[in-house]
DNA sequence: TCAGCTTGTTCGTATTACGAACATCCGTGC
DNA sequence: GCACGGATGTTCGTAATACGAACAAGCTGA
């Protein structure tokens, strides 16, 4: 089989599924309920297009109707249970970031590279942090403005590297924010050699994490793990010699157990 | 728009994105991975078909190849992302189950009604528990068997309830689980007058389950808050005197700030 | 009440998805 | 090493499916 995937238009691309799928993904976190009219509006879909779709996401159980707007049902969080059971490890990850939540009061989370992103897969968050970070499992953030990103970037081979560099968009968030392609693989680079990754407000002002890759006894990469701090709580010494070495520990205690 | 669903063969019906979808869900637990034979003869298709929409969700990103093998991507996380994203007291909820399970040490949940079953939306699960309990977001159970799923029935209209059990399905997982209509139905009215559902070992051995339901401060419903246990550690005392108050507790102080 | 805008729906047909059949690959046994 | 059979990969004629222009119905504000 060809590796290089097929394109819209090729003949054995299903575009109905293609444009089904676009409209899932309209509903967003601004837009948890739309009118059929703004569904095509946000999908960029004709009108009588979005309806099929949307009756049939209807039909099938995905979307409910409420008066003339729709949303999504729980039903959709099956779509990404098999990727979520798939990964046999992830009970135990959850168990130990939440160990890191308990002693330290801070979130903690496993992220993987998807794309240009990191998307958060296992995540345990911080109680009674008036300073919310709002994510969630299935949240995708760009990999080279965050710690874990960075981490999972330089355990990369090089050519790998190189590649996502030369595609990789620089938008920066912040002034902090790296801004051009050197420095973010010498940041990279620095990550691998110490085997950690720290950012610094670069995603987003006040927030500070650190991440570490973590592999199971195979050697098979399995993500990185991450705790988010804000930066006017705690300082880059105990993010280093308290934070770090939990994570660390966990990573440790991950890849004894993780073939 | 007509309340009733439209059908396989009507023309609004997008049998291609019912098709493409029916692929995306024969990854399950059991076949996290699979050749495009083993994906058609899952999903009961021809393999020309199944090809067809592996190869556009692999061009999709939400599929990956490894060898003759696909696997789902976490992209797939990304389509329930919004479900999560619209509850705005997820990460409330969250920080509260938190609590419970840091207090307890048991795992604590929020789930909804989903046609017949239960889907965990907001998990909190207990650390270092032998006896594994092993769910995650977006796992589905029959409601009939869960206490969560009884406390749900419970504060349905008594048309929606009785149309609900018109079609229940029975399938006992244990000796101990209801077989018949009847005392479902007197259990559900127990919930219902006494505020909470308990389920012992219904669902499986050793499982021993209690849940409320949990409303804004408008009386809408959230859904249900449950701590699970292990019946062989937790007697019913101290599911009804520890465990149970903790629980009306939480829905409270949700009840207070989600509007 | 009426007009204008939005939402809901229909149906002729262009295009798309279908599957039978052919092509290629891989593993096993001699 | 080679042949064979089964599994996997792909093509292409065409049946049928999805498309969108246009009509129908509903809603809201003046």
């Amino acid at each position: 089989m060809d590796e290089s995937s097929l394109k819209p238009g090729d003949r054995d691309f299903v575009s109905a599924l293609a444009s089904g799928l676009e409209v899932l993904q309209v509903f967003d976190a601004e837009h948890p309920r739309m009118t059929l009219s703004e569904v095509a509006a946000q999908a960029n879909m004709d009108r009588a297009k979005a309806r099929r779709f949307v009756l049939t996401l209807h039909a099938l159980g995905f979307v409910k109707r409420v008066g003339r707007q729709f949303e999504l049902t729980p039903k959709v969080l099956q779509l990404g249970y098999a990727y979520q059971a798939s990964n046999q490890y992830r009970a135990v990850i959850e168990q130990f970031l939440g160990d890191i939540t308990a002693e330290l009061g801070e979130s903690s989370s496993l992220g993987v590279l998807d794309g240009q992103d990191v998307v958060y897969v296992v995540r345990s968050a911080a109680r009674h942090r008036l300073m919310a970070i709002t994510l969630s499992v299935g949240t995708r953030l760009p990999a080279v403005y965050t710690s874990m990103g960075r981490v999972l970037l330089s355990q990369l081979p090089d050519t790998e590297l190189d590649s996502f560099l030369d595609s990789a968009e620089l938008t920066p968030f912040t002034p902090y924010a790296i801004k051009s392609v050197a420095p973010l693989k010498e940041e990279i680079l620095k990550a691998r050699s110490q085997g950690f990754a720290i950012v610094d407000q670069e995603l987003d002002s006040g927030l500070r994490s650190v991440a570490v890759p973590v592999y199971t006894s195979r050697n098979v990469l399995l993500g990185a793990l991450n705790i988010s701090t804000n930066a006017a709580r705690v300082d880059m010494e105990t993010l280093m010699t308290v934070y770090l070495p939990r994570l660390q520990d966990v990573a440790a205690r991950v890849r004894a157990i993780a073939q």
